[in-house]
DNA sequence: ACATGAAATATCCACATCGGACATATCTGT
DNA sequence: ACAGATATGTCCGATGTGGATATTTCATGT
């Protein structure tokens, strides 16, 4: 399984694939491919992510307790989906890292990279 | 060498040592190890590079031309220093970068991550 | 009802990235 | 001259990623 060894959240730098999957599940439920189809969506296609990170990443966030399993959201759904959803623990993550995310872009700012456009 | 396979100016997300690096050397002449402790303290100790990611990165960056070797911006510098300096196409790609992480925090705020602080 | 293709989850492997350990050379201060 | 700090560089193990592949189940057309 690989546990990851860092569920210090003081560092705790989430990786790019873990980050986009607890963000796509901040204000919906999905099950693997919806996230990563809405991950896609999300990024405009720049992050894609493959089943091998796609299902590697949900095992291990949902080993950590970042996201759990949850009931689908609908009655007659394809019963072969599994849902996620975000957990407490999860949302803290998610913030702490759009909050580092956030920082470097304050700093690209203030070197002004990032010109003005139309 | 291992040359990186993508300099694909389109899809080119820069690993984030060479964002840091090319941040680092936006207004700044910096040698190795002045751009190490610049990037730690631009992110508040959150990147710290070790020597093997800070050379080898600053090596492939010089060789697609993203940076290049400087001559040192004082006379009587210590002349084991190399200093670094950013190419124009090096600009080009950290705004792109930037512009790339802006719109993940931006997709981050929107889904209302970012709470506001005191 | 049945066959066919799509959807969904999951595993495996090869590759890229990273950070620390280690090595070597040179500078600075006492 | 000596010791410690500074600076660059290489090597290796650990981690993260994406594609190929496999397997099962659902949905669709005839």
């Amino acid at each position: 399984m690989t546990i990851p060894a860092r569920i210090d959240p003081v560092t705790a730098p989430l990786t790019p694939a873990a980050f986009h999957i607890l963000l796509a599940l901040v204000d919906a439920r999905l099950h693997g491919l919806g996230i990563a189809d809405a991950v896609e969506q999300l990024t405009d296609g720049d992050m894609q992510l493959g089943p091998g990170t796609l299902y590697r990443s949900l095992k291990e966030l949902a080993a950590v307790g970042l996201l759990r399993e949850a009931a689908a959201p609908t009655a007659g759904d394809d019963p072969r989906r599994k849902y996620y959803e975000l957990t407490d623990p999860g949302r803290e993550q998610l913030e702490l890292e759009a909050r580092r995310l956030e920082r470097i872009v304050d700093a690209a700012r203030q070197r002004r990279v990032l010109q003005d456009e139309a």
